[in-house]
DNA sequence: CTGAAAGCGCTTACAG
DNA sequence: CTGAAAGCGCTTACAG
C-alpha cells in the first residue's frame, strides 16, 4: 500500500508501457497523448503514488511551484496576518511558500544583496518593506513576477495591494475632531534605523492634513519606536508635559496599547480625562475597548496570493503597461469602541 | 556591476580558472581543494553574485537547503513566535524555511497522504500536531530529519522541545490555592474536530491532580472551543451558573482574555470578585494585567531549529539509541499580575 | 589537489 | 500520437 521511497517517472513509463516523454505530458496536462494512452498513464501514476519531483522539473525548463514571502518580521499580528491570508490561497493549489524575514537593516542589505532567492522561487511577494533603487534593482534580477503588499506603492505597473494609511489617519482624526476635540497629539511611530516607512509617512500624514483641515493648529506630536513599549514611552513623553491633550491618535494600534498601560498606570482614565484612537483593529484592540480605524489584513494576504497566481498561470504578459494600474486599495473603517469620547 | 540573468557554476569555474568540480568543493567547504584554489573560486562566485542552483544541488545528491516548518496556522501569537525563532537561527545559515499550514483535519489529511515536502526539504519541524501512528508512519516517509515542537512528546529517539504543560497548569493552580482560594474552576478548550491536543490534556490533567493535592473536589469544567471568543463563550457559561467560582484557571492567556472580556461587559471586578489566570504570557496578558505562568515561545523555535542543523551538519547517526533522549524541556514561570487576588 | 565523466529526474524540441 | 535524445546545473565516484 504504501510506494517505496522513490518511484520515478521511469517506473511510470515502464507500469504504462510508454516512453517517459509521454507520461511527463500527460502528467501536465499537455497535447499530444491520446486520449487512450493518458489515462493508461494517469491510473499508474495513481497507483504508484508518483509525485513528480519538482527540482528535476524545474532544472529542466519548468516550475518551482514555490514563492517567496518576503516580510520584516513574522512574530507581529499584522505580518503573521498577512501570511495566513497568503497561505489559505497557496493551500488550494500546492504552491509552496518559502519564507524570507529581513527584521533589520543588516539583513535587509545582506537580502537583496545576495538574492537568496534567485532560481528558487517562481514568484515572490514582498510586504511593507520600502526599497532603495538599488533593491528594487536587485528584486527585479530575481526574474520573476513580483507582488507588494502594504507599504509604498510602485509607480509603475508592478502589482500592489493595500490600504489608504494616509485616508485611515484622516478617518481617525476626523472623529476625534467630529466628537468635539481641538487638543489632539500624535504618538508617531519609527524605524529604529530612522528608514522612512511609506506607511508612518502616510499616516503622519494624514494627521497633519486633517488638523489642518479642521482649522487647529500645532500639534504635539512624539515620536518613538514601533511596539507596545514605544506606545508606553510615547505617552510619559506626553504626560510628563505641561498639559495633556484631551486626545491621542496613535500610529498603530500596537502604539495605542502601549499607551493605554502607560495611562491605566499613572490613574489617568480613558476616556474621561483623554480619549485614544488607533489604527489597524489588532485583536488586542478588541479586548481592550479601543477605539480604532480597521484595516483588512488577511485579505490583502489573500489578494497578493490570487494575483500571484494569475501573474503564474494567467495571460502572458503583453508588452506596454496595461491599461488599468494593477493596484489593489482596500477600504479602511471607523469601529468606535470605548476609549474615545467628547471632552469635558 | 550587476550580474546577468543567470550565472551558473560553469561561469564561475571559467573566471577562476577551475573545472566546475572544484568549484562545487569549494562552495560546499568539501575538502579536496586547496586554500589558493578555494579563495579564487570563492571570490569570484561573490563578485558573480553566483547562487547555487538548489535544484540541481538536490538532483545530483546534494542537499536543498530547505526546512519545512508544519504549523497549524500562522496566524495565532503562539506559532507565529515559534516560527520567529526558527528563523532566526535559519537566517544565519542561509537555510530556507517552507511555510506548511494544516489548519483543519481536511487540510492535515491531505498533508500527510500526498506528503507534499517530499523530495522538498533535507528536514523539517513539526509544532504540536497530534498525529496518528498513520501520520507518524508517513512523516517518516518524507525520510528528513524531523524535530517535534510542543505538544505530545515522542517516545522513541525522535527530538522535542517544548514545556511540561502539566507542571504549567499545576503552577497556575497551585498559585490560587496557595493564596486561599477553595473554589476554583477551569475553562478548558478543545480542538473543533475532538481531536485530543498533547497539551490541552497535560493541562487539564495538572488542574485535576493540583486540585487533587490541595484536598478538593468536585471542581468545574467547562470546554469550549480555542480563541479570544471561546474565553468569552467559557465565562459567559460560568457566570450562569448559581454560583461564580473564586477564582478560574483557563487553559491558555487568549481563552483567559476572553473570559476577562465577558466579566468586563458584565461588570464583574476583576480580583475582587474573580480571580484569573491564564498560560502562555501572550503579549496582551501584560496589556490586560494578566497573572499567567509564562513559557518561552521563541527559545522553543531557536532550539528546534538548532537542533535541525545539528542533525543536518553533526555526526552521522550511529545506530541505537543515544544516551540521552534527545528531548528539551524548558522551564515554566509564575509570572503574577493585577487579576489574581485572595478571595474576599 | 584537480578534472573528465556519469548521472540525478525531468522537459522539450526534433524526428518518425 | 509517440519516442529517442539532448540538456537543465549540479555532485560524486573515479582517475590522474
Amino acid at each position: 500500500m504504501i510506494p517505496k521511497q522513490t518511484v520515478n517517472m521511469t517506473d511510470v513509463a515502464q507500469h504504462s508501457g510508454v516512453s517517459i516523454a509521454s507520461v511527463s505530458r500527460a502528467l501536465r496536462g499537455a497535447p499530444g497523448v491520446s486520449p487512450t494512452t493518458r489515462d493508461r498513464i494517469l491510473s499508474a501514476a495513481r497507483e504508484l503514488s508518483y509525485v513528480v519531483s519538482p527540482e528535476a522539473s524545474r532544472l529542466s525548463g519548468g516550475l518551482t511551484g514555490r514563492v517567496g514571502v518576503v516580510v520584516p518580521r513574522v512574530d507581529a499580528w499584522f505580518f503573521s496576518t498577512i501570511l495566513a491570508g497568503i497561505a489559505d490561497e497557496f493551500d488550494t493549489v500546492g504552491l509552496d511558500l518559502v519564507l524570507c524575514t529581513v527584521p533589520d537593516s543588516t539583513t535587509r542589505h545582506r537580502f537583496f544583496e545576495a538574492l537568496p532567492l534567485r532560481r528558487k522561487v517562481d514568484a515572490m511577494v514582498v510586504c511593507s518593506l520600502p526599497l532603495t533603487a538599488r533593491e528594487h534593482t536587485r528584486l527585479e534580477q530575481v526574474g520573476v513576477p513580483t507582488v507588494f503588499v502594504g507599504g509604498h506603492r510602485p509607480d509603475d505597473d508592478r502589482s500592489w495591494v493595500g490600504i489608504d494609511d494616509e485616508l485611515a489617519a484622516r478617518q481617525a482624526v476626523g472623529h476625534l475632531v467630529r466628537i468635539g476635540h481641538r487638543d489632539i497629539a500624535m504618538i508617531q511611530a519609527a524605524d529604529d534605523a530612522d528608514i522612512p516607512w511609506a506607511t508612518d509617512q502616510a499616516r503622519i500624514r494624514g494627521f497633519h492634513r486633517q488638523i489642518a483641515d479642521a482649522g487647529l493648529a500645532d500639534p504635539t506630536v512624539v515620536t518613538v519606536k514601533w511596539s507596545i513599549d514605544g506606545g508606553s514611552r510615547g505617552m510619559e513623553m506626553l504626560l510628563s508635559r505641561p498639559r495633556l491633550p484631551t486626545a491621542v491618535f496613535c500610529h498603530s494600534d500596537e502604539i495605542a496599547l502601549g499607551a493605554l498601560r502607560t495611562l491605566r498606570k499613572a490613574g489617568v482614565s480613558v476616556p474621561q480625562h483623554v480619549s485614544v484612537i488607533g489604527v489597524d483593529d489588532h485583536p488586542s484592540a478588541d479586548l481592550s475597548d479601543l477605539t480604532t480605524v480597521a484595516q483588512p489584513v488577511r485579505e490583502q494576504g489573500r489578494i497578493a496570493a490570487r494575483d500571484v497566481l494569475h501573474r503564474l498561470t494567467g495571460e502572458s504578459s503583453v508588452s506596454g503597461p496595461s491599461v488599468t494600474p494593477p493596484w489593489t486599495t482596500l477600504p479602511t473603517r471607523l469601529v468606535i469602541r470605548g476609549s474615545t469620547a467628547p471632552p469635558r
